[in-house]
RNA sequence: GCCCUCGUAGCUCAGCAGGAUAGAGCAACGGCCUCCUAAGCCGUAGGCCGCCCGUUCGAUUCGGGCCGAGGGCACCA
């Protein structure tokens, strides 16, 4: 509806140009938006004053010349009107907006998808927690955030498969040996104590006592340190994967592919990332270490890539692994990280640019931590104490859909209180069941026409005229926004924006439904309404779909 | 000290590429079920959009400077 007044406003500036009413002048940039109050009309454009510099002349006078060449004939403009400093306000015929609903019943599922991504393939990578543990809530906000990223960005054109990145290399993979092992020690009468800044986690205990347990894992004690350790860290570490997985899986989130660190060091793509940064004049040695010239491009001090004890760095193969993202064909990265590694993005982008990559390549989305609540009160963390509340905890007690939702409701950047009251509360309290129940009530509507045997309608045989009332034609409104709304989530990667939407819809017709009965006798009348609650139903569904949360028959 | 993010109603937060009288939920107060699920709806009240400059016809939105909160500044990951 925007693009269709946004044309005939363009067309209109060329009409007034061409005869003279106005100066020649390119058209600038200027927006249709929807109007905040219902007397300013139903969207305004700001056209006629963004043309006052070009063209020297006054506002108001640019708008009655855009005004006078508009043309109405194609049926969707009442009227117009000029206000304030130059806004043309634009009044739609109901008609106009009406027309959206057997749309909206004609596309079904596929409503609100949009092309804007033109088959681009960009990668999301999310998650990404070392196999260390198992996950925790705050990679719960994470992991959601990145799965409803990727749907939006499918639902928009785009090809955006998912990946976690495995850091199965490095130390912190010994450091999990080495707690697995002094646990199994422990458990075999051994009283030496844990070390510190080690795995104090109760379940390292339970590896310990399943290694042990096992035929490879009976001879561990009386291996060598560096075996046993060895054997240790990959036996937990694949078992903590699993975990992982399963937690994932619980929380309805699909990755595609596991990318291993491990297998970016042993299969030389560090090497060969540091050949194509060292064509390029970008390392040198110092200190016994080698360095990338980082600041050279924005970065504020160059940065370690291998250290002088002959170990590459995390920044290391995160530039192999940046680098094989872009070798494997995607145009653009999406990383989502913690906001505690915000830091770390000059970096990245620093070597992004060393490569020959544009920095705007990858764009990282950083999402705050969650403060886990009870009633209101903090859940006590501690991560020194290897006390935490994990993920499946939390999915266990309040369900998915509660938590997907609930971690949708604030944007990524900021931090978020997430309360398990809250989000087991069936009540006001809790928004994912004030959407829900908005869906359920068009089902409610559905099962109570087929009890009184009412026909469905057929969406676009219809007379939809009945459909005369305010708050039909705003909700109708409101469901011509969805595509736009979902496109523009997409694009910002702003997901919070349907949990919004969503939220307002809802509310629109829980308001609607308390003010109108939709099975009437009227049997036009009965047949419109009809129409217009399966369109609503339809786009609750699929918004609903987008933040993988369900959308249930009844509850 | 330097860098990043954030300061909007009592609380938690939206505000989409700068637009007309700044929104929602909770909390508070007052109403609505012989009627498609009251897990709902209607109404009332509540605001120097942190402060000061600047750009602009117009700034909560953009830029600069303060003040305040959180985070980051490793040959850790």
């Amino acid at each position: 509806m925007k693009n269709t007044i946004s044309d005939l406003l363009t067309a209109a500036l060329a009409q007034a140009c061409a005869s003279g009413e106005l100066p020649e002048v390119t058209a600038p940039e200027f927006v249709v938006e929807k109007t905040k109050q219902a007397d300013h009309g139903d969207l305004a454009s700001n056209l006629a004053m963004q043309l006052a510099r070009p063209c020297k002349k006054n506002p108001r006078q640019i708008a009655e010349a855009l005004v006078a060449q508009l043309d109405t004939a194609g049926g969707v403009i009442e009227r117009t009107e000029i206000a304030g400093p130059g806004f043309i306000n634009f009044f739609l015929k109901p008609a106009a907006w009406l027309a959206v609903l057997p749309q909206i019943l004609a596309s079904g599922e596929t409503f609100g998808q949009g092309d804007a991504g033109a088959g681009q393939k960009v990668l999301v990578e999310f998650v990404s927690a070392n196999p260390t543990g198992p996950l925790h809530v705050g990679h719960g906000r994470g992991a959601v955030l990145g799965d409803t990223l990727a749907r939006l960005l499918e639902f928009s054109g785009f090809e955006a498969p998912r990946e976690y990145y495995l850091n199965d290399a490095g130390n912190q993979m010994a450091t999990l040996g080495k707690s697995v092992l002094v646990r199994a020690r422990q458990l075999k009468g051994s009283d030496e104590p844990f070390p510190d800044n080690h795995y104090k986690g109760e379940y390292i205990k339970d590896l310990a006592a399943e290694l042990l347990a096992t035929p490879q894992g009976a001879g561990l004690l009386d291996m060598p340190e560096a075996e046993a350790v060895s054997l240790a860290a990959d036996w937990a570490g694949a078992g903590i994967l699993t975990g992982i997985k399963d937690d994932l899986a619980a929380f309805k989130v699909n990755i595609q592919s596991y990318f291993s660190e491990r297998s970016l060091v042993g299969g030389g793509a560090v090497e060969r990332a540091f050949e194509a940064l060292s064509q390029r004049g970008l390392l040198y040695e110092s200190e016994g270490a080698l360095w990338f010239k980082a600041t050279e491009f924005g970065d504020e001090k160059d940065r370690v890539v291998k250290r002088s004890n002959g170990e590459i760095t995390y920044f290391a193969s995160d530039i192999a692994y940046h680098l094989d993202k872009f070798n494997r064909g995607f145009t653009g990265l999406i990383d989502v990280w913690g906001a505690d590694h915000h830091g770390y993005v000059p970096r990245v982008k620093a070597a992004l640019a060393g490569l020959g990559r544009e920095p705007d390549e990858l764009t990282v989305v950083l999402v705050q931590m969650v403060n886990l609540l009870r009633n209101g009160e903090p859940v006590a963390m501690s991560t020194r104490g290897g006390e935490f509340v994990t993920l499946r905890e939390v999915v266990d007690e309040v369900g998915s859909d509660s938590a997907r939702f609930l971690f949708l409701t604030r944007r990524s950047d900021a931090q978020l209180d997430f309360d398990l009251e809250v989000a087991k509360a069936q009540s006001m309290d809790n928004p994912v069941f004030y959407v829900q129940y908005a869906h359920t009530r068009v089902k409610s509507i559905l099962r109570k026409a087929a009890e009184q045997g009412v026909a469905l309608p057929d969406p676009a045989a219809t007379d939809l005229s009945p459909l005369s009332g305010e708050a039909e034609v705003a909700l109708a409104r409101r469901l011509a926004e969805f595509p736009e709304l979902v496109q523009g989530a997409a694009l910002a990667l702003e997901p919070h924006r349907v949990t919004y939407y969503l939220h307002e819809l809802a509310g629109a017709f829980h308001s609607y439904y308390n003010a109108c009965h939709v099975l009437v006798e009227d049997p036009a009348l009965s047949a419109a309404r009809l129409v217009l609650v399966l369109a609503v139903g339809r786009v609750l569904a699929n918004g609903l779909g987008l933040l993988g949360v369900s959308a249930p028959e009844k509850m």
